[in-house]
DNA sequence: TAGATTGTTAATCGATTAACAATC
DNA sequence: TAGATTGTTAATCGATTAACAATC
């Protein structure tokens, strides 16, 4: 039933999460329908924003009805891939790539995280995360060959980060979720990143704080 | 000298922390001058985009010159509020909020913590961050009428954080660094919000890697 | 059938890009 | 002065909102 995907564009994909969410808190909340006027009112946008978002993808309402709450969910999980299982190794385990590593469902997000590596990882023969040992940055090559990992998680110092990706391109890695302030676009093509800069944000917060 | 704000576009504000690096950088590359048309081969943007967003601010440029690389690196610092000192309370200290605290620079971005919450302070009695111990939860009302915060940073689980943010309203707040998936925005006005959704962005690197 | 609400086209608004006169 | 590059206005492009015919 889903459209032929033209060129979505960044703004409407950005939003489907969100949709994601709030789909999921009225499942919760045993209510089966919704019309795009109620929810924009809960979400706080335009109804005509809602149905021009979701009819990118295809009709999933019904005339005179609105949409079907889980059957809305089901369709924009299925667009994010939820349900997928791409292979994911974390690079860099101190604090964050602790907190990062255990702290995110992956896997309820279609991602699963199958190793880890720390250039210190002899100061880590004991920690296990999810199960997973800490292994040395120089067993990577190796690792990369056989378990073959389709994204890569950074949570390394920014200074450090370039030979990094470098490498993890050269073993076949295309796809970064990436939390240093190396810009990985800038320097290598055809590769998807997702950036979270922390940093970045903090300061667009401070911004709006003396501007508000 | 810095122009009268207008109303600057959250694209705009956006993309200043990106400047912000990238200028640091060239600072670091003992780069003096740089025209708008190098920055934007650097950044991968037009350098009309560059001229533009600058000159929301001011003219920070010369003509026939460029920009010079400190300067304009400290204008942007400025127009950020990098020198401010809010002062911050981090609610909930788990494994995010512990990496948070411990791994963010928040001095160098105009944020000074100072208070540490935790439902199960508890627990966590011989920890420091920072230098500071963790306090329950309970504790929150009179420190905060005492040290009067300003900024929030919520690391708490998503569906406990409703009755927190009342709270923290309730007791004059009205800055916060989300890292729940409690809308804050939706529930409460007037009150600035930074939103940092880490399921939301892994879920647009899915979708990004099923769509490349 | 009448009422409700979608899917979709048209109108508006805002953001990006192009062009160029001002000026260092 | 001539060359370079900004600041700024005008043109284009894209995203959001409004309107309404289609239809459940």
């Amino acid at each position: 039933m889903a459209k032929e995907k033209k060129d979505i564009s960044m703004s409407v994909i950005k939003r489907l999460p969100r949709y994601y969410r709030f789909l999921g808190e009225l499942k919760k909340q045993s209510i089966v329908r919704i019309s795009s006027r109620e929810l924009s009112q809960r979400m706080g946008l335009t109804a005509s924003q809602i149905r021009q978002d979701l009819n990118c993808f295809g009709g999933f309402g019904q005339q005179g009805y609105g949409y079907n709450v889980d059957q809305l969910r089901q369709e924009i999980g299925s667009i994010l891939g939820v349900g997928s299982d791409f292979k994911t190794i974390l690079i860099g385990c101190g604090n964050l790539g602790k907190a990062i590593a255990s702290h995110m469902v992956f896997e309820d997000r279609g991602f699963k995280l199958i190793g880890i590596f720390d250039s210190r990882a002899d100061d880590m023969k004991d920690l296990r995360i999810k199960g997973l040992s800490v292994s040395p940055m120089e067993d990577l090559e190796v690792y990369c060959r056989e378990a073959e990992p389709s994204v890569a998680v950074l949570c390394i110092p920014s200074d450090s980060t370039a030979p990094v990706v470098e490498k993890l391109i050269a073993l076949g890695i295309r796809n970064f979720w990436n939390f240093t302030h190396y810009d990985i676009s800038s320097h290598h093509d055809g590769v998807v990143v997702e950036n979270v800069h922390l940093n970045d944000s903090l300061m667009t917060l401070s911004y709006q704080i003396l501007n508000q």
